[in-house]
DNA sequence: AGTATTACTTACTTTTGGGTAAGTGCTTGA
DNA sequence: TCAAGCACTTACCCAAAAGTAAGTAATACT
């Protein structure tokens, strides 16, 4: 058993603790819903659509999102300029996962909320 | 369609983002796989198993975790103490999502990698 | 000549997360 | 008498995450 657990300990080499490190940072997941709703979308529609980001926090969002091929950037060389964003099929593959772990979050919102409450501080 | 997403960017009412937060953070996930394979374990226990936490970061994870009534903290009036820690029926209908998230993360940990690597920087 | 547009970057500051090391309280056993 | 065991807390520190505000480049439109 104790086999079983050690591989979550490394930082490094766990893909548990390695993938969520990125998903479960403050935007990823975000920036991958928003995108699956709207299949392809360009920097400032995605900055209007979340409102609250800053133009730094997505772009290093994206960036980081596109080094895991989790999403495509398609450059139009116009100007102004215009740059297209979508999810690549690995990312498809990880949404239903995130939808599944939303709907548990949506289910069980109020009560946590509650036991929050009851806990106090 | 921006109404399905309006509900995303704000913190304190995203259901989603609240959840997140934290089962996001660096302990929380690793602590609720650990506790689901063993059933029940003292601090020290799960100190042991995972090594790399502190005591620190160990017992304000267990706090956050009983504040979401993930996990439930059974004293024993003895000495030395005895506390005995173990999932809630909430965090067992979670599992099921976390471990096919983490199931995700194993098989795309690979392609990943190699993603960022080719991404340079 | 000046403003708008787009997708960013850069410099700077603040906030947060998390690590280290030591201390606490109480009892049992050597 | 003193060390050991357990489940923590506390004080302090550091690095990383994230926010703010301004700047950049190139062109088209007025």
């Amino acid at each position: 058993m104790k086999n079983n657990l050690e591989i979550y300990a490394d930082v490094d080499n766990c893909p548990i603790r390695n993938v969520l490190d990125r998903i479960g940072d403050k935007w990823s997941m975000l920036v991958l819903l928003v995108l699956n709703e709207s299949d392809v979308l360009r920097f400032n529609e995605i900055h209007k659509v979340i409102g609250s980001i800053s133009q730094k926090m997505l772009s290093t969002t994206l960036k980081n999102l596109e080094a895991d091929g989790l999403i495509e950037r398609e450059v139009y060389p116009v100007i102004p300029p215009k740059v297209e964003y979508r999810l690549t099929a690995r990312a498809e593959s990880l949404i239903p996962h995130l939808l599944s772990l939303a709907e548990w979050a949506k289910d069980n919102f109020i009560p946590i909320k509650q036991s929050r409450e009851r806990f106090g501080s």
